[in-house]
DNA sequence: GTCGCCAATGCAAGCGCTTTTATTTTGATT
DNA sequence: AATCAAAATAAAAGCGCTTGCATTGGCGAC
């Protein structure tokens, strides 16, 4: 209709300057008049690019997938790209699933959760060409690109805020640490404090259990009834320690009074309960943020593609208070 | 490898009952043996099927459309199709944006939140013959299929508890109407309700804000500041309800005792507040069910394609209580 | 043994786009 | 006006798969 070449079309839409105004003009004129769209597959077909990365996470009933993916998802739509999301429940045969079938979809790159992880996928990955980045966790010398933070460090600080406060019966609620490495570095990180003052977590004062409400309300239960009782329990993330803290109300006994709780992540949730959460901030935001640019950057084989480091911070609120205060 | 056309191939890949045993298990062999994948421009083109489809959702940061569409991506997961979400932070604008981007990258189904759109785009859709679900919103006679349930009533059963506890002066904070069939359906529940005794809920009682618990504080101490102030808050959702009882909290209130609150939707957050709220149940992960289930049909021309409405629940919790109990 | 039929497979034509290469147009320069 | 380089466009060859149709081979019936 606008009496050019598809060849023409296709420059138009695609590298609109290497058109002269008045063709580009007609052609958008045609384009606008018969609502025309590129067809994808011809597209990806032809250019063997799709524009899509996808994202595997473990579940986006979790507060900080949720928050993290919405930025991440804004960040590559600047560029254009459109972001899959598929989900595994925590479970690394399912993630390895889903990373096949984002692959066999064509994506361009990935974002995973975590490092713990299957050798053979990573070399899949890297036979294919798709670039990936790992986000949430970060290690020193991690062999992949990743934007996280130190779990096992900002573990061992709250567990230091908590001895510093007088607590010596600590009790933690976990979440499962298999294929969850920011499970495992979490309990690792907490082991850390208590070790350098000589103290333990045995096996007693340690549960491990899904992230939600009712695990952590249970497992809460069951570390309270020991005796003695431990004076503070500290929680993988602000879901288990929301349960904690209606296992301790209905209980009858109170926060931070009787039993002090902490949390890991500082989702809106832990602003909103009561006693307010003392919790671990995380900036779920701009790390998907980040994550998308340097996938981006990947993508593009630039060099600056360096893994990006973020600080925590202890946030002190309610739910935790020194020993007999 | 197999010794046998790229034909055969395919049929094995899609439609394996057609070719024989033999030939067929020399075909996995060699598909396993170089880890191939088909690829999925050259799919999307030759079939003009992409075995995707799209949801635009406001937000992934509400609980609610999260664990919705976890329900809709498990359902969809069942049949081979991939679910694309992209969100459109409840601007009219971007979410038609983000629906044309969905049909350009060629998606065989979409879902969509709640009903008000643009006729337009509804054309657009039709044209295209991109079967589509409304979910979450549903109402006698809607033209277009959804799943969802009746917000309206819903809202006018809540509202008649509180009157029928005895309370007289009423406030509502709102979610943002404009481009919300959700939140306005809500509100006019509520109005439906106080005009039932012949009351109505004015300018001064009706504050409408983004669904953010910073907003709901915020709003409720507005409406509190007035005299005399309202008995109780009927909220747009639990998370401006959650605001709301922080708000009555820090001018040194108490909920039911001073101020009644209560939350719609039933999520998580609602059963952890303290006192935990008074809310609406809605079905959110059947809903996402329904919905996978209902495009599925739609997508293969089946004969059963009527909408689907829930029941919700009027659930009762601590924080709305007669007036002077 | 031959014929015919059906199941299994191969052949080959696209699907709608991008991209390389070739051709035409433009316009600046002499 | 003629020339030439540069810019703009057209031509055409695939990209990897699916699918209608043609072909083959195997097998039962006569």
């Amino acid at each position: 209709m606008a009496g050019v070449s598809t060849a023409t079309v296709s420059r138009v839409l695609n590298e609109p300057e290497r058109v002269s105004a008045k063709t580009r003009s007609r052609v958008e004129a045609a384009v606008a008049h018969f609502d025309y769209t590129p067809h994808f597959g011809g597209r990806a077909l032809a250019s063997n690019r799709t524009n899509t990365v996808g994202a595997v996470i473990p579940t986006m009933e979790n507060a900080i997938f949720a928050r993290g993916l919405q930025a991440l998802q804004e960040a590559l739509a600047e560029d254009g790209v459109t972001l899959v999301v598929a989900t595994s429940n925590y479970d690394p045969e399912r993630e390895a699933q889903q990373i096949r079938a984002l692959l066999g979809r064509g994506v361009d790159g990935l974002v995973l959760i975590g490092e713990a992880r299957d050798p053979a996928l990573y070399e899949t990955l890297e036979r294919r060409g798709v670039p990936f980045v790992l986000v949430w966790s970060w290690r020193r010398d991690c062999p992949w690109p990743c934007v996280g933070f130190d779990n096992r460090a900002a573990a061992c600080a709250m567990a230091q805020k908590v001895l510093d406060l007088g607590h010596r019966r600590i009790a933690m609620i976990a979440g499962v640490t298999h294929g969850n490495d920011r499970a495992v570095a979490r309990v690792d990180g907490v082991r850390d404090a208590l070790a350098a003052r000589g103290l333990r977590l045995d096996e007693t004062n340690l549960i491990e259990t899904p992230y939600h409400l009712d695990a952590g309300e249970n497992a809460a239960r069951q570390l309270l009834s020991a005796t003695p009782r431990p004076t503070a329990i500290v929680c993988g993330n602000d879901v288990l320690a929301a349960g904690a803290l209606q296992a301790v109300r209905s209980l009858g006994l109170s926060v931070p009074a009787d039993v002090s709780v902490t949390g890991f992540d500082d989702i809106d949730l832990a602003l909103v309960l009561d006693p307010p959460l003392t919790t671990v901030h995380v900036p779920h935001r701009r790390m998907g943020d980040a994550a998308a640019r340097l996938l981006l950057r990947l993508r593009a084989q630039e060099d600056d593609t360096a893994s990006v480091v973020f600080e925590t911070a202890l946030v002190e609120r309610g739910s935790l208070a020194s020993l007999g205060a």
